[in-house]
DNA sequence: ATGCATCGCGCG
DNA sequence: AAAGCGCGCGATGCAT
């Protein structure tokens, strides 16, 4: 197969930018234009082409790249115009930036500048082509042939990073950047604009309502400051709280904020309204991503925009401004994404994967045997806490052992675990939950055991040391390349150092991670290396199980431990059938690891 | 105006 | 010895 590298240059202007806009947006905009496009065929010197949109598209069919490779940097841009404007859809793409994630997310950046100089395979021109506001026509001959060298030179610099990035890099994450990127340049999803159209009045009558039924303007409670004035003005306490980021007191005027809650039942009802108001409108969500998303359909289908290997766990994360891991799981957003006509959607749920792959990893055998063999783990947890047998188990009680199962596993302490019980509307005392979560460490112990190689395996990367992590020789701690995980990637943590004295705190692990721009140092310990570590392996699993259903179904949506599909309506049920199988697979890596999921379809993805 | 830090909130 | 974790977006407030 032939490998090519392709750069658009295109149309922008000040009021026409990606970064004013979403790249859904921009390149479906009416002002849309190629200025020009450098084709790279293998090691080739790169072959530059500006004409009119009919005439690229006569070079491009030239390629036949329907049945040869790509290489894009950034390659949901440049596949989204192939196909878009010229239905131009390659065999195979590839992504430089989606390997540069995966490679180092964190400690080189994804773009094209910094990985040649990390890579050394040269330097990305410093000549400023004056292509702002510029239509192609505007181009004089000298001015477009720069663009052209300029443009090549790119096309030289993505294909020298492929190579350097593909020497190692595993198949199966090769072929989820392909699906990752397809999600987005080739859209099958359609948007009920009515459905979206009803949800929005109704948002926006209920924000009204709210802001109706008190005296004061949206301004006036939006803003910290000014809510705690004339909470204090009507004679109410303003509840304060220490910010865990910064340490400083700060208002306490969240949804979760106990004595914020209580102010709903204050004596005086307009204290009452306020603060039901604020409560009310302080989440934007519903309002602008159904904005959003009419606007979308407005254009077309919906592009599904995820940003592969975002945390450095694996995970996929939202991109394009849009994050659709994060709709309201019951929500009409979701009834208005539908299947195209013809087909429904399946979405199938892996359940528990952490908490299965947590006792998997630290052995934990009887744990794994009741997962096995399908036993309500949750009751059995219970069953420990409130020492009775299995049936006569509560439904009270078996939430708490839920809960536990849950969130115990990666070293919540006992004041915490109250605090989330109380917000769950629980109340126990303090000494009842540290009762509870010492029950769960001695029930099994080869957890905490677990989190305590979490902490060998920091020093053991600080040492540059290399050791097992975990039964089952799935992760080898390689010193300062990170934790190597099943499919050849490394858990990595950029930075690792011991720091002795923070400021009035004890002696701790930190690393860095990249937020934006700027690197944010993570304190990190045993539980969190060991959370991070089954994150990292039930993302592998959830990997091979979306590559396992495209060989039938195509992909079109994944939030962590869930994939939807769609599939002819005929054959809807032995579709499902087909995905639930494939959620059950177990890993060559992990024969012994037990999996289930529970799945549905529907015609809408909130109906499956 | 624009960028950055912080908080809040949605998902898993 | 103990420590739940991973994201992205929007709004606000402050700095540049």
């Amino acid at each position: 197969m032939t490998i090519y590298t392709i750069d658009f240059e295109t149309y922008y202007a000040s009021d026409y930018t990606l970064s004013g806009m979403t790249t859904e947006e921009y390149i479906r905009d009416d002002r849309f234009e190629v200025i020009g496009v450098s084709v790279k065929r293998d090691n080739e010197k790169p072959m530059w082409f500006s004409g009119n949109m009919v005439q690229t598209g006569y070079f491009l069919r030239g390629f036949n790249l329907e049945n040869e490779a790509v290489i894009a940097h950034n390659a949901v841009f440049d596949m989204a115009i192939l196909n878009w404007h010229f239905n131009i859809r390659p065999k195979r793409i590839i992504d430089t930036l989606s390997m540069a994630r995966a490679l180092h997310g964190t400690e080189v950046g994804g773009s094209l500048a910094k990985l040649v100089v990390h890579y050394g395979v040269g330097e990305k021109g410093t000549e400023v082509v004056k292509a702002f506001g510029k239509r192609r026509e505007d181009f004089t001959p000298e001015d477009l042939a720069a663009y052209g060298e300029y443009c090549s030179l790119d096309c030289d610099l993505t294909y020298a990073i492929f190579e350097k990035m593909g020497e190692n890099f595993p198949m199966n994450e090769f072929k989820l950047i392909d699906l990752t990127v397809r999600m987005f340049t080739e859209p099958t999803l359609e948007l009920d604009k009515e459905v979206l159209a009803k949800h929005l009045y109704a948002v926006k009558t209920r924000k009204q309502e709210l802001i109706d039924s008190m005296e004061l303007e949206i301004a006036d409670i939006m803003s910290n400051p000014k809510l705690a004035a004339e909470l204090e003005k009507r004679g109410a306490i303003v509840p304060m709280k220490k910010s865990p980021t910064t340490g400083k007191e700060t208002f306490a005027f969240a949804k979760n904020d106990e004595e914020f809650k209580d102010l709903l039942e204050h004596p005086d009802l307009e204290v009452q309204a306020i603060v039901a108001a604020r409560l009310g409108l302080k989440s934007t969500l519903e309002e602008t991503r159904t904005e959003r998303f009419l606007r979308i359909a407005g254009r077309g289908t919906m592009p599904v925009p995820l940003r592969y290997y975002a945390a450095h766990t694996g995970r996929w994360g939202g991109d394009d401004k849009i994050n659709l891991q994060n709709i309201p799981r019951v929500s009409p957003l979701k009834k208005a994404i539908l299947a195209p006509t013809g087909y429904e959607m399946v979405d199938s749920d892996s359940s528990q994967i952490e908490a299965r792959t947590l006792a998997w990893l630290a052995g934990q055998n009887d744990l794994v045997e009741a997962f096995d063999r399908g036993e309500d783990v949750y009751k059995i947890m219970a069953s420990a806490i409130y020492r009775k047998p299995v049936e006569d188990i509560t439904k009270d009680e078996r939430f708490i052992g839920k809960t536990v199962i849950l969130g115990a596993g990666y070293s919540l302490g006992h004041k915490k675990f109250h605090v989330f019980m109380k917000q769950a509307g629980v109340d126990m005392s303090l000494d009842e939950c540290e009762r509870i979560i010492y029950t769960y460490r001695d029930t099994y112990p080869l957890i905490p055991e677990l989190w305590v190689q979490g902490q060998m395996a920091l020093k053991a990367i600080l040492g540059d040391l290399s050791s097992d992590l975990g039964q089952h020789f799935a992760l080898r701690v390689e010193g300062q390349r990170g934790i190597r995980l099943p499919n050849g990637l490394y858990l990595r943590y950029p930075g690792l150092r011991w720091v002795e004295e923070e400021e009035g705190g004890k002696p701790q692990f930190v690393y860095d991670t990249l937020r934006g721009k700027t690197l944010v140092p993570n304190r990190i310990y045993g539980g969190k290396v060991i959370e991070n570590v089954c994150q990292a392996l039930a993302r592998i699993v959830i990997g091979e199980q979306m590559l396992l259903v495209a060989r039938r179904y195509r992909p079109v949506m994944t939030v962590h431990d869930a994939i939807a599909i769609i599939a002819p309506t005929e054959e809807i049920d032995q579709a499902q059938t087909y995905v639930e199988q494939c959620m059950r697979t177990r890993p060559k890596w992990a024969p012994t690891l037990p999996l289930n999921c529970e799945a549905g379809h529907g015609p809408s993805y909130g109906e499956c």
